[in-house]
DNA sequence: ATAGGGTTAG
């Protein structure tokens, strides 16, 4: 009988059996040539043209302005839904300017929009923007919140550690029965986030309904969040693990260094043919450049089929820890020459890499390359941070007066006076006996960080590098009075030896 | 038309 069903009732019950595949860059091409025959033949562009055109734009962002230029001909702009739609594709597009205008533009604000405009402001980091604008969407009446509304605020409670906001918001998930599994998964991000691990766990226990595998992971995450590696392995086994949650397992194996549980991770994800996934991918290289096999984490990294910024970074990350800043800077070299076919470009946080690589390798020449080129050839301002880097590398190899220079254009401008720029140019100082400079970096910094019990230690140990023990002694005995104590280092590795998972 | 869980630096 199987052999005789036709090819339409197969491909009904295959539709059937797939919930609707999520659409593809290609799909929204063709829906893009659909809807320009369907212009270009003189069709009515009506208001409920717009919103899958508008998803379609979703791939390839620079059409969503003149998709915006046919609605504004056809005043689709004015009614809420397309409208809505428009406001999306802008923040989808990290065209927040854009965004917050069509909002402004709009008569008629459902849910929906004010939705939309509050996971717009999240995901542009603005999360206290996005509790002005919940406030305001409760002031102005007429549109209820939703379990959407509440999950993003919830996202922008967790950024600002508003606890208290967000407890709130919990009673009110529960009150408006909005407790579903998507709420649920977002209040143990948030609790997590807050610190308040034992609330996480609280909201996953209590949960009535039937779990899936997002709210398991995002437990999971919660633990190795708030450093609770043994109860993050214990949840572990307790799911079908998909991509996230292998993902989040050996960011585990990478903080305890467990060589031998990431082992095992990489033998799950392989036995499940999870290869494709380059975010999990990263993971395993960074596992293992991070639990001391090096080796390893480059031929994985040679494996993954389509690397992205993240893989690249992360492979010069690891050569730059492992001190090996030659091969770190060989393989930044590659991914420059591979960019034209390749698509993918370094940013802020690859260059970060470099620097930093060069930095412990005292490779003084590349790293100078790199710090101007990631300005003049590649269009990314350098922050406070790419800064600390440079000036650490320069200090190190004795060349304190251009990291001298370089501080004082920086600090033209007040906002980049950071204490990750700070410590380097007392790094810089130390390194070369520069008592003068050192103690006004020593002021600077305690006024920046004066809870930070580094910050006295790192100043003690600079006037001893001087010679200087009154004040050594002096910045110890200060620390005391303030109650402030060392958190002591830590680096164990594990040994090699067998452990039953 | 809006929402949950993941990877890179210091």
């Amino acid at each position: 009988m199987k052999r005789s069903r036709s090819v339409i009732s197969r491909l009904v019950a295959h539709a059937a059996l797939t919930p609707s595949p999520p659409p593809t860059d290609a799909s929204h091409l063709d829906a893009l040539h659909l809807f320009r025959r369907a212009h270009r033949l003189g069709a009515p562009l009506a208001a409920d043209a717009f919103p899958p055109l508008l998803s379609a734009c979703r791939s390839f962002p620079s059409l969503g302005r003149q998709a915006h230029a046919l609605m504004v001909k056809s005043a689709a702009d004015l009614h809420p839904v397309p409208a809505t739609a428009l406001l999306d594709v802008y923040s989808r597009c990290g065209l927040l300017r854009y965004a917050l205008d069509v909002f402004d533009g709009m008569s008629v604000r459902d849910s929906i929009a004010w939705n939309a405009l509050i996971s717009c402001l999240v995901r542009h980091g603005l999360p206290a923007d996005a509790i002005s604008a919940f406030r305001a969407m409760a002031v102005d009446g007429g549109s209820p919140f939703t379990g959407v509304t509440l999950c993003s605020v919830l996202k922008a409670c967790a950024s600002l550690r508003a606890a208290r906001l967000g407890k709130q918001i919990h009673s009110r998930v529960i009150g408006d029965g909005n407790d579903s599994l998507v709420t649920a998964t977002a209040l143990i991000d948030f609790y997590s986030g807050c610190g308040m691990i034992q609330e996480a766990f609280d909201v996953f226990n209590r949960l009535k309904r039937e779990k899936d595998v997002a709210i398991y992971n995002a437990l999971i995450s919660a633990c190795i969040q708030n450093r609770r590696f043994k109860e993050a392995f214990s949840v572990l086994g307790l799911v079908r693990p998909n991509e996230i949650t292998l993902t989040c397992a050996l960011s585990a194996c990478s903080e305890c260094l467990s060589l031998s549980y990431g082992r095992q991770v990489h033998c799950v994800m392989v036995r499940h043919g999870f290869d494709s996934d380059t975010a999990l991918c990263n993971a395993i290289v960074d596992m293992y450049a991070k639990c001391g096999d090096l080796t390893a984490g480059r031929i994985s990294f040679e494996q993954i089929h389509r690397k992205n910024v993240v893989s690249w970074t992360t492979m010069v990350a690891a050569y730059g820890s492992h001190g090996r800043g030659v091969e770190a800077w060989k393989l930044f070299k590659r991914m420059q020459e591979e960019e034209i076919s390749s698509h993918v470009s370094p940013n802020a946080v690859t260059f970060l890499s470099v620097l930093s690589a060069c930095g412990h390798s005292g490779l003084v020449d590349e790293g100078r390359e790199c710090f101007f080129a990631m300005q003049s050839k590649h269009g990314i301002d350098p922050g406070p941070e790419h800064y600390a880097c440079f000036i650490y590398l320069l200090g190190r190899a004795g060349r304190i007066e251009e990291a001298w220079k370089l501080y004082c254009d920086l600090i033209l401008n007040p906002g980049n006076l950071t204490s990750a720029v700070c410590i380097a140019m007392l790094n810089a100082c130390k390194a070369n006996m520069d008592l003068a400079r050192g103690e006004l970096m020593a002021r600077h910094l305690l006024s920046l960080d004066p809870d930070n019990p580094g910050s006295y230690v790192l100043l003690s140990n600079f006037y001893a590098a001087c010679g200087q023990w009154e004040g050594a002694e002096y910045l110890r005995r200060m620390m005391k009075d303030r109650g402030l104590k060392k958190e002591a280092g830590n680096s164990q590795f594990e040994l090699p030896v067998a452990i039953e998972i």
